[in-house]
DNA sequence: CGCATAGTTGACTACGCTCAACCCTGGTGG
DNA sequence: CCACCAGGGTTGAGCGTAGTCAACTATGCG
């Protein structure tokens, strides 16, 4: 995800790639504020949101190291939602029209970055599908089954707290528990301090 | 959405490009199946659906005409979904390698498929951050004011069916249905046959 | 040794889903 | 021209389940 860091990118943009440090609630841009750069977050969580009609501000995302942020940046003239540091973070610059135009001329750049884009699109995807489940247990159980790692088989690590987890999945901390504690209990799975194991089989 | 019917495509691709038929019902590719292309609905509606540990099919999504379809083709070796037609439709076929090196060797057309992407992108996270909004109505009036084209002030018109962006709402036809009078008892919109006024500010 | 935060459990509420009946429109064929 | 039918849309009643609020525990940190 952070193949824009690679050393492969031309001089040029490697020596335009700048840093900025975001105080716990600072904000890095705002909404309607004219596009100058696309990020990715280094340290820290950066949140995404919207002011709707003067009322009300919706999340629209939260963004942790190694995820890219304002991909939107490049082709749009204003962002559509503000970004603020939820703690201290760290991201990293790429000034909009050197990023452009190192796209341009660097065709493998290109591809990586739209594999970057298109791996996007799935995660949202697979982000949308969990929310057509409407049982809370098994919207957790078809998620801890896209979790598990290809290696390691029916293992899923929380590094993450739970709360986070539970606002990925659009549960309250609560529902989640209590659909961690069903499963368990029906054999579903089995839980330790930092990991779960799936009991049944793996996600096809 | 559908820059790649553009006349600007190279010829080599241009010249590649076919289409496909498809019966209700028919299958476009298998989940697991090699991929071999990138598609654009021309007519009809094809469905997304995964095929899960054994039990359950999930819809993934529903593309209409001028959507694209399996992106992730390009960067991936199996589709890790399956696409049936739901009614018959016809769909536009891009070669994957062929596509991959028209955009390597064409910024331009690079660009606009990135844009695509990005668009994409952007759509996904609007209908996600109405998922996370719990009361119908509020979440509707919220999809209502996303709707609004810049030019027609608070304009919406329904050219689909209610079941339709009922499901893309993730609500139920019934409650949509409770939830459209709902705003128009409260004075939020007015209904007309097909198309629906917002009565106060629209989306910033 | 407290303090803050995360996680768990309980009781109650509320809202969307389900199932069912009904209305309305448009299309088809007699 | 009307009868019929199919599909979408609108209501209604009842239920289930996730949200909410609250209290309590556990964990980590200063």
């Amino acid at each position: 995800m952070d193949l824009l860091t690679l050393d492969s990118l031309p001089a040029q943009l490697r020596n335009a790639i700048t840093h900025r440090d975001l105080a716990r609630g600072e904000n890095l841009f705002q909404q309607g504020e004219e596009t100058s750069a696309f990020f990715i977050v280094e340290t820290g969580r950066v949140k995404l949101m919207r002011y709707t009609t003067g009322d009300k501000v919706v999340t629209f995302q939260v963004a942790r190291p190694g995820k890219s942020l304002a991909e939107i940046a490049l082709f749009s003239d204003t962002y559509p939602c503000a970004a603020v540091a939820e703690v201290a973070s760290r991201v990293i610059v790429y000034p909009k029209q050197l990023l452009l135009s190192a796209l341009r001329e660097n065709p493998d750049l290109a591809e990586d970055f739209m594999a970057m884009l298109v791996r996007k699109i799935q995660a949202l995807k697979v982000r949308l599908e969990l929310r057509d489940i409407r049982a809370a247990h098994e919207r957790l159980l078809r998620y801890l089954r896209y979790q598990v790692q290809p290696g390691e088989q029916n293992l899923v690590n929380f590094e993450r707290p739970l709360k986070d987890i539970a606002a990925e999945l659009g549960l309250t901390p609560e529902t989640l528990s209590r659909a961690l504690t069903r499963l368990e209990q029906e054999g579903m799975i089995t839980r330790t301090r930092l990991q779960i194991t799936l009991q049944n089989s793996p996600a096809a």
